[in-house]
RNA sequence: GGGCGAAUAGCUCAGUUGGUUAGAGCACCUGCCUUACACGCAGGGUGUCGGGGGUUCGAGUCCCUCUUCGCCCACCA
């Protein structure tokens, strides 16, 4: 015996020392890593099963919506630990192109200094520097709610073996001419001087105005057209007046000629279909250089693409403008030249009228400056013959999306998916590994190349542009277990495809669609069979949790006061499949009750548990004779193999079954919630409120029974904490670890997980037992009775008020000591049955104390409902018979149903004959 | 504009192929410091399952429709 003694158990249980010390215990031993040896596909004998982390950003610090994500990982990956399984949880980092440069610019800026001043080599050393000091810190604080991830394989995507990944991702696409440089107009980010991609690019619905101005022919300009624009500064940019070609109202004026206001130009009308006849007038201006819209109309029609607006978002004649822009307005911001130009038309008497107008505008995802589109190079990668594989994947069941309604948002984007934007004009992140020479030359390279151009020999510069972060995360599963260096490796062979991804639903396209088409194009393979989208951390107010908004929640200020587990236990066990959580950031306190009330719960049950069993080793469940068994035992073990089953069953399926999840196992499992609420119910409600009481008076007097009861207890408590550890993994590991018996070494968090113990159909006798006590239990309270005085007779007023009185009296000890008296199951069950008939008698005059009449009522409604039923269903059970109308499966189904209900009118019958009746 | 979803207790949500008396947590009310636990124990449901119509012996569950919310996508200037 190692463990401490019982008495030794403290009576408040210190979260905040014990999850410190248990956390370096279990990575001192190792517990967290895996081994590719150990698994079926290493040539050991576990499943793998693994997880990767969505990698934070490396300069994140830990949020409640990390909080949750990775509560809900460690569930996973220490539920599949415990089930056997080789499981791994890889960790890493992000480096988060646009967001990790910004924040290394407002630093610079602070020092009076920009990175164009310092230069580019400079700054990303500077930002790489910032990164080593300060990057990662997120992985730390994630150990303090218990993460048990494999730290010896935490991976960052700037490092060189995953910038090895993005290289050879990069080269292999190049070459099968799936990514390609593309002259056109993007998204533009005036602020972080960047283009964007469609994702990055969010739309925020803004009340705008819409302007309605006037262009006069150029031949008579007495007469005009007007045209509407929500901005009005790109007017300069304008190449022509658009209708379209069935508008019989314009249809005479196409080629006829109109003068840009402001600019002074000639313009042309011509003709498109893209114009919608029925919006404003029918007439839209046409700018190819600032609208992606026009850009493809101009593309059509020939027309010129002169640029107005530089890329910080200042009006000037940029490219193929000369003379567009006058010189008042040059330099000029582009919102103080939208007032501007409107002034100017306002003056000059072209503009027409001001509407109200609500739309989308876009904006930049990181800094939330309105997006620019403009013209220019940029690299993308033709998404198509990328999406068709990927789609099919999830279509055919190889990857399944939980809750299923993402499944149509993946089909939907799928199918109307455009090509990716990948180049950035940043300097932090990963260089395009392509090379260029004046002569037109140039070459995706794996390596650096030595010498000049192989063409021409002359100067053979790399692109300025990085890749977009996502370029690099989007091989993920796949970069972190090795490919493409060690495409034969063992970890690569052991844990891929991986299992689970779980992510929050903002990220579908950015990153999980993306992943399932990597994975597919460099491994022939899904990267994951499941997706599980959780909800997001909401405040009372529904808000998201956000800096600016101040309503966020510190989980590291939860765990200080409340624990990890506490943290754990409110989040898993209140978020429905893909439902928000709802926390108060104002009131802590509250928020996190349901956690740390659980906790200190267990911790009593377990001090009381333990301080009653003793230190010395209890039989084997399988050794106990059930023939000696108390109602009370076999009620505790078939609760707790409907624990297990439940548990089992909300968890569902770890794999799918060759490969592929079949239509009915597609949304089956991963109820977290519903995991958590059997594994409570069974230590609460069924083991510490029920059980325990029924124990307390068998364990006072030394002999068979305690040895039984004390074998069950201990059973019973160490297989609800081994339900109960992947979500609260501290407080069980702890208790575990004081069971008697417990052998030094071992930890719950590689213990077996439960296998349903098998059950007995003697258990019901103690159901009635509990429904006699919940009677008189109503009895009291509805009569106000303090629990030490009696029922008495004077009350109740004839000899079955004997019987309930001396219940009475046993049950304020808690239980029925009468019937734990006895081993003899039916007796005791005749008893109970005597008491709650007795108890119906005397009752029933009192008017409404125990309305066992009603009760007894109902079940008869319901039986004559039942028959009633049963009898028509047979009646058209037989007419199918003699038809071939009904088709056969609904025939089977409705016999089924015939026994199902024949069965019930027995059970039915049963329950009203034992209460007293027929 | 296209696609998808939701509406059940005061709040957040379960309710699997139609079938006992529609459930849980939180909140709330009443009574209890009963020698593990007041962060607890015992008891308590206050619901026309959004409205209307239909299918069925039977509908929270299936169909239609209306209303109200939400999500994703999108080039109405």
């Amino acid at each position: 015996m190692t463990n401490p003694p019982s008495s030794d158990i403290p009576a408040q249980y210190d979260a905040g020392a014990t999850e410190r010390a248990l956390y370096a215990a279990w990575e001192a031993a190792g517990l967290f890593h895996a081994e590719s040896a150990q698994t079926t596909r290493g040539g050991g004998t576990r499943d793998p099963f693994t997880i990767v982390i969505p990698p934070p950003n490396v300069t994140a610090v830990l949020h409640v919506g990390h909080g949750l994500n990775n509560a809900v990982q460690d569930v996973i990956v220490r539920w599949r630990r415990m089930a056997g399984d080789e499981a791994l949880w890889v960790p890493g980092t992000d480096h988060a192109g646009i967001a990790t440069q910004n924040v290394v610019e407002k630093l610079i800026a602070a020092e009076g200094s920009t990175r164009f001043a310092m230069g580019r080599e400079a700054f990303v050393e500077r930002t790489a520097e910032f990164v080593r000091q300060t990057g990662g810190v997120i992985l730390q604080q994630l150990r303090a709610i218990g993460a048990s991830a494999d730290w010896s394989r935490t991976a960052y995507t700037l490092s060189p073996e995953l910038s090895h990944a993005v290289r050879e991702c990069f080269v292999r696409l190049y070459e099968k001419g799936l990514v390609y440089r593309g002259y056109r107009v993007i998204h533009w980010c005036p602020r972080c001087l960047t283009s964007l991609s469609d994702e990055e690019a969010e739309f925020k619905d803004t009340h705008g105005k819409l302007y309605h101005v006037r262009y006069p022919f150029a031949d008579d300009p007495a007469q005009s057209i007007t045209v509407a624009t929500t901005r009005p500064e790109t007017m300069l940019g304008d190449v022509a007046v658009a209708v379209h070609p069935d508008d019989a109202r314009y249809r005479h004026l196409i080629g006829t000629e109109l003068l840009l206001p402001i600019a002074n130009l000639r313009i042309p009308i011509v003709a498109d279909a893209f114009v919608d006849k029925e919006f404003g007038t029918g007439m839209v201006k046409i700018t190819p250089a600032h609208d992606p819209n026009d850009f493809e109309a101009g593309k059509r029609l020939g027309l010129a693409m002169p640029v107005v607006i530089t890329p910080d978002g200042h009006m000037g004649e940029v490219h193929d403008a000369d003379g567009r822009v006058p010189a008042s307005l040059r330099g000029l911001e582009r919102f103080d030249a939208r007032k501007k130009v409107v002034k100017m038309l306002q003056a000059q008497g072209f503009l027409v009228k001001i509407d109200q107008h609500h739309h989308a505008v876009r904006h930049c995802y990181r800094c939330h400056t309105v997006v620019e589109p403009r013209l220019s190079d940029q690299w993308f990668v033709k998404m198509a013959p990328l999406a068709k594989p990927a789609l099919e994947a999830v279509q055919a069941g190889k990857v399944r999306i939980v809750p299923e309604r993402w499944n149509a948002v993946y089909v939907n984007w799928m199918e109307g998916i455009r090509d990716w934007n990948i180049s950035r004009q940043l300097w932090w992140g990963h260089r395009i590994p392509v090379w260029h020479c004046a002569c037109g030359h140039d070459a995706a390279l794996r390596e650096d190349p030595t010498g000049g151009c192989p063409r021409c020999g002359g100067a053979w510069t790399q692109d300025e542009d990085v890749l977009d972060t996502w370029f690099s995360s989007w091989l993920w599963p796949i970069s972190t277990l090795g490919w493409p260096d060690k495409v034969d490796g063992a970890d690569l062979k052991a844990f891929y495809p991986t299992d689970v991804l779980v992510t929050a639903p903002e990220i579908l396209f950015f990153w999980v669609a993306r992943m399932i088409m990597a994975g597919l194009e460099f491994t022939g393979r899904v990267p994951f069979h499941t997706v599980y989208l959780h909800g997001t951390v909401r405040d009372m107010q529904h808000r998201k949790m956000s800096k600016s908004l101040g309503n966020g929640i510190d989980p590291l200020e939860v765990v200080e006061k409340f624990g990890a587990d506490a943290l754990r236990w409110t989040m898993i066990a209140g978020m429905g499949m893909g439902v928000d959580v709802l926390l108060d950031p104002d009131d802590l306190e509250k928020s996190f009750a349901p956690g740390r009330n659980f906790a200190t719960k267990l911790w009593n049950i377990g001090r009381f548990l333990l301080m009653q069993v003793g230190h010395e080793p209890v039989r084997a469940l399988s050794s106990l004779d059930r023939a000696s068994f108390r109602s009370a035992d076999h009620w505790i073990v078939n609760r707790l193999a409907d624990a297990v089953f439940d548990c089992d069953a909300a968890l569902g399926p770890a794999r799918p079954p060759q490969g592929t999840w079949p239509e009915h196992q597609r949304q089956v499992g991963l109820r977290l919630d519903a995991h958590a609420e059997a594994a409570r119910r069974f230590l609460w409600n069924d083991l510490a409120d029920w059980y325990v009481e029924a124990c307390k008076s068998r364990l006072a007097e030394p002999g068979e029974d305690r040895e039984l009861a004390r074998a069950l207890l201990v059973h019973c408590f160490d297989h609800g904490l081994r339900l109960l550890h992947p979500i609260m993994p501290f407080i069980t590991e702890t208790l575990w670890q004081r069971l008697p018996g417990y052998v030094d070494g071992t930890w719950l968090m590689k213990a077996a997980w439960p296998v349903a113990p098998a059950r007995s159909d003697a258990s019901s006798s103690f159901d009635v037992v509990k429904d006699v006590i919940t009677a008189v239990r109503q009895i009291r309270n509805d009569y106000a009775l303090p629990p030490t005085q009696q029922l008495t007779a004077h009350l109740l007023g004839n000899a079955a008020a004997a019987e309930i009185a001396l219940a009475e009296r046993v049950f304020v000890q808690r239980m029925a000591r009468a019937e734990l008296a006895t081993a003899d199951v039916a007796a005791l069950g005749a008893a109970a049955h005597a008491l709650l008939a007795g108890g119906l008698e005397v009752v029933i005059p009192l008017e409404g104390i125990v309305d066992v009449a009603r009760e007894r009522g109902k079940l008869e409604t319901e039986l004559a409902q039942l028959d009633k039923q049963l009898a028509s269903l047979r009646a058209r059970l037989g007419n199918a018979g003699f038809t071939d109308k009904a088709p056969a499966p609904v025939v089977d189904a409705e016999r089924a149903k015939d026994v199902e209900w024949t069965a019930r009118v027995a059970q039915l019958r049963a329950k009203i004959r034992a209460m007293g009746g027929a």
